[in-house]
DNA sequence: GCCATAGTGTTACTGACTGTAACATATAAG
DNA sequence: CTTATATGTTACAGTCAGTAACACTATGGC
């Protein structure tokens, strides 16, 4: 399911203000261009920020519905989502495909720390557990 | 040391070849445009593959020393401090900082197995103990 | 001393992509 | 039927990566 229409674009070829935009439609949740337009700092025009809400959804990032003429932008994956397929990139590229070896790295270059990974790594533990239960009962899965 | 001479260049947007260039020189450790060239799948010319080089240079990722009026390229920084780099951008760009949303989001995006986070959370903390464990006797750190 | 060979230095062109926006078109309301 | 509001279309400039030709230089052999 979820069609997966055609989502194999690079999210780390995303320009400036994409990825600004992007962010806005995350964090609002749902907007239009021209709350997406109020949201940015900088004083673009409208037509500015329609052309890239348009582009972010031709790359799969956004889709949008309509409501009364008016286009409706929702975020077409989340963004941990997004993350993650960022990162399997940066694994694949730099890391030769081992996570392990990412993870080793961010930890020496400060990018996370040995405890901080430990905690994290139970914590997460924890939350996957609670969800398996959960589905487990629903989907067997 | 090292001098870190202008390194602040953004590791996800490297084009293809360069990125494929500089895996062969991590991978080999030390090359010259000639090794390299051959070590490349595609028939490149040799002045591509050297300036590919210097841009790798001029962005920091290379080095070189010369050898008998032969350039003997080196990585500048090793894979996984630029994958872990990359990885901090991406936890900006997208996780609004948190470390946590991205190991979440990878595992959510199976790009992690919770089982495999979990033992590679272990066998990291495990390496750093050891680490620690040496270094405590020469440093106190 | 001169030439060929093996390197490097310099310069350039093309296509793709992003930031930015103007202008055209349609439609609902009054 | 006009106006306001929204979208559709098209475009242009700047940057950058891929790709490479051509010029220059030093070095070893004749």
């Amino acid at each position: 399911m979820a069609s997966n229409t055609q989502l194999d674009h690079d999210p780390a070829e995303l320009g400036e203000l994409e990825r600004e935009i992007l962010s806005i439609v995350w964090r609002l949740g749902a907007t239009t261009a021209e709350q997406a337009r109020e949201e940015l700092g900088r004083p673009l025009k409208d037509s500015t920020v329609r052309t890239v809400l348009r582009r972010l959804e031709e790359k799969g990032y956004l889709a949008h519905s309509v409501d009364n003429r008016t286009f409706i932008y929702l975020p077409a994956e989340s963004r941990q989502k997004v993350a993650g397929r960022a990162v399997q990139r940066i694994v694949d590229w730099f890391c030769e495909g081992s996570v392990e070896a990412l993870l080793v790295g961010m930890v020496d270059s400060k990018v996370l720390d040995r405890a901080e990974l430990q905690r994290l790594a139970d914590r997460i533990a924890a939350a996957q557990k609670g969800l398996n239960k959960s589905a487990k009962k629903e989907a067997k899965q």
